[in-house]
DNA sequence: TCGCGACATGTCAACCCAGGAATGTACGAT
DNA sequence: ATCGTACATTCCTGGGTTGACATGTCGCGA
C-alpha cells in the first residue's frame, strides 16, 4: 500500500481496484484487510488523510516517514522465501494414488501452466509500452518473472510425467515377465 | 499429516521431526498447529491412536476413512495457486530506490537463488538411492522442481539487473549529452 | 545415582486473513 | 425525475498461524 501510494494519493476503493487489476497475482487483499491496514498506517504516520471527496471518499497520501519506511522495506529487509505450496506437497504422497492417477496430476499441471503463461502474454500485449520508463521496465521484470515461472512449470510437469510414465512402464514389464 | 502417516504410524512428535526435515521447504508447520490438527483429524475418524509408548506418547495411525480422504484431496481438490510473493512486489516499487539500489537487491536475489540450489544439490547427494522406486521417484520430483525453480530465478534475476543497468547507462548517456 | 538433553504433549493470546453483510452516497443515462 | 451502477466505508465472524508458555517423562553417560 506504501508503494501504490508513493505513486500518488488514493483512497481505499482507489487501492482496492488497483490490487484487483493489477497486483491480483503477486498480492492478492481483500476488502477489510485494505481499510483495516489504511487505519493502522494512518496511526502510524505512515500516510495521511490528504482530502475528503463525496460519498465520504477519504483520499490517504504517503509522508516522509511512509517514504522512508517503504525505501527501508524494499532494500534493507530480507525478502521471505515463498513456502508452502500445496502442489508440491501434493507430489511427495502421489504415490499413494498410483501411476496413472499420478501422470494425470502432473498433466493437469503442465496444461495449467500454459493456460497461465498464455494468460500472461494476454497482459503483456495489453501493457505495452504503458507509462515511463522506470514503470514500464519493473512492470516488464515482474511480467518477465511470471513468464519464466510458468515456462518452466510446465517443462517440469512433462518432464515428471514422462518419469512417471517410464515407471508405468517398467512395472508393467516386470509383469509381463513374472 | 495424512500423507506421512500413509507411509506408517507415528506420533506427534514424530510428525513434528518429519516437518522439520524433510517438509520445510514445501509445507513448515508448528506444534501447536500439529497437535490440534492431529486432535481435529482423531475427532473425524481420519487417524486414530493405534499405541501408547513411553512419555505419554500416542501413536497414531491413518484409517480407511484417512486414506480415502487423502487420495481424494490428492488429485480431486485442484491445486491453489501459490500467489503472495513480496519478492516479487517489491520490484513493482523498484523504482522507489533508484538503479543503483534496485539492481542490487536484483543481484542479491540471484546470489540467494545460486545458494538455495546449492542447498537442493547438496540434499539430493544425501537422499540418493533411498528409499523404494516410488517414493523415490516422488522426492526426486520434487526436488527437481526446487532445483528449475532456483535456476529460473537466478537467470531471471541476473536477466534484470543487466535491464537495470542498461537503464541507468541510458540515463548516464543523456544526462551527459544534454 | 544424578542430571541433562531429548522425547512428548498440551494450552493460550495475539494477529492476520477471507468472505460476507450492512449501509449509504453520487453520478450518469434514459 | 428516477433508477441502476459504481463509488465508498465499516463491522463481524470464523478459521488459520505463530510464538510463547507450561508440564512432565525417559534414557544415557559421567
Amino acid at each position: 500500500m506504501l508503494g501504490l501510494l508513493s505513486a500518488g494519493p488514493a483512497s481505499g476503493y482507489d487501492l482496492l481496484k488497483t490490487f484487483e487489476l493489477s497486483l491480483e497475482n503477486v498480492w492478492p487483499a481483500t476488502q477489510s484487510q485494505l481499510y483495516a491496514e489504511l487505519g493502522r498506517l494512518a496511526k502510524e504516520g505512515l500516510v495521511r488523510v490528504a482530502a475528503e471527496g463525496p460519498r465520504g471518499r477519504k483520499e490517504y497520501e504517503i509522508t516522509e516517514e511512509g517514504r522512508t519506511e517503504l525505501r527501508h522495506w524494499l532494500v534493507e529487509v530480507p525478502p521471505t522465501l515463498t513456502r508452502r505450496s500445496d502442489m508440491l506437497l501434493r507430489v511427495f504422497f502421489l504415490d499413494q494414488v498410483g501411476t496413472d492417477a499420478a501422470r494425470g496430476y502432473l498433466e493437469r499441471l503442465a496444461e495449467r501452466a500454459v493456460h497461465e503463461h498464455d494468460q500472461l502474454l494476454g497482459i503483456r500485449e495489453f501493457v505495452i509500452g504503458q507509462g515511463d520508463d522506470a514503470l514500464r521496465l519493473y512492470g516488464d521484470i515482474a511480467l518477465e518473472w511470471g513468464l519464466r515461472l510458468t515456462a518452466a512449470q510446465r517443462d517440469w510437469a512433462e518432464w515428471a510425467a514422462g518419469r512417471v510414465a517410464a515407471l508405468e512402464h517398467e512395472k508393467a514389464e516386470q509383469a509381463g515377465a513374472e
